[in-house]
DNA sequence: TAGATATGTTACACTATATGTAACAAATAA
DNA sequence: TTATTTGTTACATATAGTGTAACATATCTA
């Protein structure tokens, strides 16, 4: 799964588990909700337990429930909990054998580049909240 | 071939012509100077060509020529002449069938943010010129 | 004009990653 | 004890990236 469709299909569970907050709501609920496939949904969901982000009740009417409030839960933080490997890390060194010397110094710069941009794009993120996807989507949450 | 490796390619080339200018260099000496492989040299030096920012030569001491001022080429210029289709373009949505309806609007969402964000980075690299790459990479241009 | 050289483009095998789905052990509520 | 649900692993398929080769076309030089 792509760096995108990961968060984005964390950020569609999540405003979902905020609107029917505190209830808590099964993976194949929120797939019906969502469209995206159980399976899939519980492995992000997963990663987003591991941060505290939602709790997960195993066993007969369990399911998840957002434990964060919307207001203060950003995006970098789900990006962050579901991102293992840098997302919008960018590959710069070539495979060939032969490389030039040159190279490396060329392949630093890029990095060091490609890290920047990373970091923009984080801060970016930092400035939206759960809550305000949820309203400018049109969705009244629960949460508290 | 990926955005980032296809621009810092077309970089380490386009550094190298401002370094020899007004030689003209064939794809083979820029690949012994790059560590890229010839044939794929010659498929982004194509592309730059068509944007006029280097001229191709054919035949014997033939080759390729910086056609634009390393002090007023941006990174931007660079990386729209080699990319078709954009490279920080993010997926958002899921290929399963049974897509909720309500899909289509968070893929709004993060199609404008996602955008929103190329947007900054292609800002952030029309900052940056060839001149001031090759500078900081320790490099003499002999443009003009 | 002939031959050598170089670009521009297509093709192809190989690898890696993404995708969608299924299966099942472990946990837990009723 | 049974049904349900999470958490994880596995796997087949599809899509994209990688490295290289081949060759038609163009053009310089002798």
């Amino acid at each position: 799964m792509s760096a995108s469709t990961k968060l984005s299909n964390a950020v569609k569970a999540l405003c979902f588990l905020s609107e029917v907050y505190p209830r808590p709501k099964s993976s194949s609920e929120i797939s019906d909700y969502t469209g995206v496939n159980a399976s899939k949904l519980r492995k992000i969901l997963s990663m987003l337990v591991k941060q505290n982000i939602v709790e997960s009740i195993k066993g007969s009417a369990g399911g998840f429930i957002l434990r964060k409030d919307p207001k203060s839960l950003h995006l970098q933080e789900i990006y962050c909990a579901v991102e293992e490997q840098k997302a919008f890390h960018l590959d710069v060194s070539n495979k060939n054998g032969n490389a030039a010397k040159i190279s490396s110094t060329y392949n630093e710069y890029f990095l060091s580049l490609f890290s920047d941009i990373q970091i923009e794009i984080e801060e970016k993120m930092r400035r939206i909240t759960l809550d305000s996807i949820s309203r400018e989507i049109g969705i009244t949450s629960s949460y508290k």
